[in-house]
Formats: C-alpha cells, structure tokens, sequence
DNA sequence: CCCCACCTTGAGATCGATTGCGATGGCCAA
DNA sequence: TTGGCCATCGCAATCGATCTCAAGGTGGGG
C-alpha cells in the first residue's frame, strides 16, 4: 500500500481511505488512485486487514468426525450440506473455512475459537463433541451446530426431529407388516442416538405385534455397515430362521444403502425379503435401485437456517434452537 | 499473548519461543509457560501470526460456475471432490478456504492472490475462466487446476483423459450396434470441448455405420439438462421417426443421469430404446436404475494428486500438468 | 580472582493495514 | 488583512505475533 501511496504521491492513510471508499479524500484523487491501485495489480493484504479490523469475514466450517476415523469428509450427507452451507456462506459475502476434526483432540473447538480465523463456527455433526461443544458455548456465542436436540444443552442447534422421524418411518414398517425389525447403527452418536429413541418408541407402542428391538451396531461409513450388516446375515440364518428378520431401519441413508447391498448379495430380495428405510434422503436415495424409502431432512433448508442462525448470533441475538420436520418418504424399498 | 507475558513473569519474547518448542528457553520455564497458556485458555492468534510469517498454513479451493449460474457447489461430482480434496488438505496439516466464483467477476483470481490469504490456490474446473487462469498463472506459481488440458496452456492441470474417454465410450455405444448417438452437453466448457473430440473421433473412425453427429446443448444442472432433453425427444418424434435417436452419451453423469429421466418419462426405455452412457463416474451413477455406464474418473486419486502437486509448487518446483486414465466402465444402461 | 563463553532473556523492529486526531490550506466574511 | 470554518490529508498508534540483536547472568578455565 505505501507503494502505491508513493506512486500517487499521498500517504498511505489516503490510500487506505480512498480504497474502502471514504468521502474524507477527495473524489477526484480519490478516482485516481483506484485506478492506479487496479494498473498496478495492488489488492489490500487481508492478513493485516484482518488483525486491523478484528474480523476475517469468514466463517469457520468444522466436521468431526469422532466415531470413524476413516470416515472421509467426502461421505454424501455430509458433502449435500457443506455445499449448500458453502452456498449461502458465498451469499453473504463471507468466505468458508473448511476443517475436519479428528477426534481424539480435547481442545480443537478452544483453539479454533482462539486463533480468531473466523467470525463464527459452524459445526457439523456432534459426533462424540457434545461435551466439548457443551463448555465452548459457555464463554463463546457465535456458533451453531448442526445435529440432534439433546436435553439440558446450552449451544445453539438446528435439526430435523431425530425421534419423531425415526418412530414414523419404524411405524410404517409396522403396518406394512414387517415383525422384526432390525435398528442399523451406533446409538452412541447423539443424532443416532434419538433415532434409535422413535424406533424404540415405535416398538413399545405395537409390542404386541412385533419381536423385541434389535440393533446391529454400524459405523457411519458405507463399508464398516455392509460388513456388520453382512455379518448379522450370517450369524441370523436365512428368512424363516430363528434370528430371522424382515426389515432393517438404517439410522442414515448410507447404512441403509449398505445395508440393502449386503441383503441382496446374500441372495435376498429388497423389498421381498427384507424392507429397508434409510434416514436423510440424500440425492443417491431416489436414485437407488431399489429407490431407497427414507426420512427426509431438507439439507438445504437446513444449511440456509444454520448460516442465517450464525449470523444473528454474530449480530449478538441470542437465538434458540430450530427443529425442522423429517418427513417419510416411502419408495420401493419397503412398499 | 503479553497477558501471559505479565503473568509468568516474563517477557512476550519468551512467550512465543516457549509456546513454539524453542531450545532457547530454559525447559523449566517453557513447560511452566505452557501450562499457564493452557490453563487460562490462551491461544496464539492466527491472523497475527500468519501476518508476521508471511504464510497462512492453508490452501484455498475456488470453484468457478461460469456456465451456470444456478450451479451450486453441492453438485455431485463437485462435492465429491471437494471431499477428497479437504481430506487430503487436513492430512497435510493446512486449512482448506472454500471460495464460489460467479462469474462474471473478472479479477477474481488476482484478488485472491493478492489478499495473501492462502499460502496455494487449487482451481476446481475451468469453467470460463481459461484466459483468467492463463494470465494469472505467468506471475503465480502455486496454483493447480482440475480440468481439461487445452493447447498453449501454461498453469498446471490435472484431470483425465477427455478426448480417449470419451471417444471409448461413444465406440462402446458404436459397438453395441446404436446408430444416432447424441451428445447432450455444452462444447464450450474447455473439459465438456475435449469430451465433444472424443466423440467426434469415434464418428469419423465410423463414419460409414452412423449417422452424423448431433450436438444437443446442455447445461451442468440436473434441471437445465433434462429439460433439455425434454425439449430434443419432442422434436425428434418416437422411434423409428425420422430425427429418432437411439443413443445418449451425456458429458457428465449429473446430464445424463437427467437424460435418463427425460428419456423414461418419455415413456422409452433406457437402454431398450435408448443407451445412455455418462462421464464422471460419481457415486450415484452405480446405485442409479438402471445402472449408469460412464467414464469413470478417479476423483479420490485426482483430488490427491492436486494437493500434492499443489505443495511441491509451493516449495518452489514447477510442476508438469498431470493427465490419469479415464476408464469406460460399461453398466446396464448401455448394456 | 578474572575473563571469556555460553546459556537465557528482553527490547524493539517488523509484517501491512486502519483510524483518531491534529495539521494544513483555501475560501469567505467581517 | 485577519479570523474562522471546512474540506483534506498525514502522523503515528494500533492490532498480536515473530525474530534479530544485544545484554544479562552463570559457570568454568586460566
């Protein structure tokens, strides 16, 4: 900058004042040296803009991924919703910045609220963070997280409604006459774990109906399910068998999907056989053969309402937590 | 950082050297130095840090969309890269600083050079911006894009195999006895141009079985393609009509994924009346109905290669542009 | 007992911008 | 001619870290 205030012959104050387009310089040099600064290729150095103005104009994107260390950030649900969330980041005018966190590392949030790289957090997923996130929100308020509604928690969360969601999907296996319905997933992670809360709320309320609940625990990767999924079928017999089952609830739509590879490369036919529900109702769903029958949560919304949380809480609001509806969507995996 | 300076007794000097590992302080004093940090929560401000040092320890990832306004990063293929391409990025140690470019913007890229916000540039898709990329490319050295490698082209690319992809699948259509194939895309983006060579080698090289090549433009929306594939199978008529068609090869598979629909919509069948065959190879195209026969990139091993490439060209190396092999993965859609 | 190394530590410059406050110069009215 | 106001502009402090250079202290050898 001061190279260029040499070049036109003020100080470098003037510069800075006639780039962020102050009226206290004169329009005319004001004009001139706008110009000069494009001839010359001079851009403001956002490093020391930043550690000036206090603020990055950017938003921090972190992703733990606590329960599957090989889960990659390229996992569909996950990639649908740093796309739509790096969407609305643009519009803003903010930039993004992208981090994986892998767990086991106590104080990534601390330091990530410290090195002041951002103007806000969002979080994707609780993953095994939900104490960490509990403690950092104490003392830090623009940050939103994305994920599952669990009691007595002080941070800021949006998500679909895990429980009512999982309970309509597990009803709906019911009445389609399904008995034995496998649960497909770690109940251990928050979001999963109020999942596996309506299947069992679905369960208690047609007790009579169908055997008790059973869940398989899986990871959150394609690979790590298809395997346990793999394993159950081989450790249950085939249909008509004693630890034979009729419908798998997979606790995201990547189990699920796994979940029916596995079904059909034993030699049972989806839905035939076996009925399969997913949860998210990412793209690949739909496309699925058979299209997979899923709970839908609507990312994008979603996305939109994290941003737009964060940056009320940037302007100092205080919001609460917002709960989006999870709307079944039946399709020709469990007709 | 002066705080803890006060605290312990010392000054903001030894502060730092502790908290960096220096030898140069007494290890009584740095360990007792760290533990206060720790206990009053004190971490180094990266903007400040990143001024003095003249690096920022992260990358940015620009992504421009200059065919399509509409075109959101959560596109499949682009989310699926911008996965692998996080993952290999966090692997490394660096941040990842995720930027949308809509053009027209045309002094994005010196922009985002000039801020110094990012220590590397990685360019996901050429889009528009080839002459922008070209004159940047002359005075900046740590930049990388993924694309097609076009002639006098001077910034580092990586990417596959476009004309001899392509050009397989549209000889695997040949083969399998289709006579009207029509490429659904738009020749103007550099990759989707090269892709249109491979197709129309293969119809040279068979010039006397099929019928000349016909260009339908598409854009890299799921929407704007299969509206526009509506609009083609209206006017060409049923089969057997004299503009009938009886293959597809789309220049991605998010179009022809499209195509598919439009086609089955139209009440054809995919691939009894129709054969269809994409490029990408995004996770969807296996799981689709029926499975998509496409060209597969390697977008794991693609990502990988950017990033590294990308680091040696920070060190100073200038690397060459690196081509992989596009593979035809042949699938019930054109079987 | 002195001096010289060596080991530690601190003062201050530096990175590149922003901005409060004071200074300058021009112009108009008295 | 001079005082006063206003439009402009520059000086210098500031943001929070790193690193050079030099000084302080300690210990050992002569």
């Amino acid at each position: 900058m001061s190279d260029i205030a040499r070049i036109a012959g003020v100080s470098a104050s003037t510069v800075s004042r006639a780039l962020a387009g102050s009226t206290l310089v004169a329009a005319a040099k004001r004009d001139e040296i706008r110009r000069l600064a494009r001839e010359r290729g001079y851009v403001i150095n956002t490093t020391a803009r930043n550690l000036r103005l206090q603020r990055t104009q950017s938003i921090s994107v972190a992703i733990p991924l606590g329960h599957e260390a090989g889960q990659s950030l390229a996992d569909p649900f996950l990639t649908e919703m740093i796309g739509h969330v790096a969407d609305r980041i643009t519009q803003r005018g903010y930039g993004m910045f992208l981090q994986k966190i892998v767990p086991p590392m106590d104080d990534w949030l601390p330091q990530l609220i410290g090195s002041h790289r951002s103007d806000g957090i969002i979080v994707i997923g609780q993953s095994t963070e939900h104490a960490v996130l509990e403690a950092a929100a104490e003392a830090y308020r623009p940050l939103v997280v994305w994920g599952g509604r669990l009691a007595r928690q002080s941070y800021c969360t949006v998500g679909t409604d895990n429980v009512a969601g999982a309970r309509s999907a597990v009803e709906h296996l019911i009445q389609a006459g399904r008995r034995r319905i496998v649960f497909l997933g770690d109940p251990a992670v928050p979001e999963i774990g109020l999942r596996y809360q309506g299947y069992l709320l679905a369960h208690e309320r047609a007790a009579q109906q169908v055997v008790p609940a059973q869940v398989v625990p899986a990871h959150l990767t394609a690979d790590t399910a298809y395997e346990a999924m793999r394993a159950f079928i081989g450790a249950a017999g085939g249909p008509g068998a004693a630890g034979a089952f009729d419908a798998v609830f997979g606790a995201t739509d990547v189990i699920a999907l796994s979940a029916v590879r596995a079904i059909t490369a034993a030699g049972l036919s989806v839905p035939g056989d076996v009925a399969v529900v997913g949860y998210d109702d990412i793209v690949m769903a739909s496309h699925a053969n058979p299209p997979l029958s899923t709970v839908r949560q609507d990312v994008q919304r979603g996305a939109h309402m994290l941003v737009d949380l964060l940056f009320r809480r940037m302007e100092g609001e205080d919001t609460p937590s917002a709960t989006m509806p999870a709307d079944l969507v039946i399709r020709e995996s469990s007709a």
